[in-house]
DNA sequence: CAAATTACTGTGGTTGTCAAAGTAATTTGG
DNA sequence: CCAAATTACTTTGACAACCACAGTAATTTG
């Protein structure tokens, strides 16, 4: 991984809803899709990310089923729920509105205030 | 505060870096510091910031001394060090990238591939 | 002179993440 | 043909950053 840790925390659920949006998941290849969509910069930590598809779950974000596959290991399916789109909808409108802070708090000079 | 605890994370230590690039400050201007520079939409905790003090100090990216008030509480100063200065740069240089990688995380469409 | 403000510190707890290990099936390569 | 790699999911234990809360102590304001 080439991204830090911490720069991404907080953004694991969107990335799984926003990757679930687009249709229904499984594990090994949601996280597939995130080395993928990060140009092999991000790799999620297996644990993380089964850790976060149970948070989702009870947050009501996700629901989950095992698929019926007639060969190949088991499957359990991850469904992305209408709270769950709706609450990608509002991550994706805070991290526009976070983004810009951040970059103000880390490059801004006092002197000339907030916004220069 | 506006914006999630999360988002931020990570950043503390840079932001903090970036006040003292301009200048020696104290905790209590610091804070005062991130609120302007935050709009009024971040306010740091207490207990974060010291922790950060004490942190980038162990790492030695900033040193203290106490200033010496003769009226006034007293004010314990910190003053980033070169390695401070010098981890700033990369710090800056690391949101760059990864500010790129998260949008494309939590926006990208999968079938299109990672830079679309 | 009480209340607010400035200023720093410590304690205890929560949360997200990760490393490591385990289970179990399938596929690939020598 | 069998060992190694890959697919796929799960659990455990630990850590680091952050926060709420509480405390100390001085000064300033009403």
């Amino acid at each position: 991984m080439a991204i830090s840790k911490d720069l991404i925390r907080g953004h694991t659920d969107t990335i799984i809803l926003n990757i679930l949006n687009q249709g229904d998941s499984y594990g090994y290849q949601v996280a597939k899709s995130i080395r993928l969509l990060s140009d092999q910069q991000y790799d999620l930590n297996e644990a993380t990310l089964y850790t976060a598809f149970r948070r989702l779950e009870k947050g009501d974000d996700i629901t989950s089923y095992w698929g019926d596959e007639t060969q190949g290991a088991r499957r359990k399916y991850y469904k992305i729920t209408t709270s769950g789109q709706q609450h990608l909808v509002s991550a994706l409108q805070e991290w526009e509105f976070a983004k810009d802070i951040i970059s103000s708090l880390i490059t801004g000079n006092i002197n000339e205030g907030a916004s220069l």
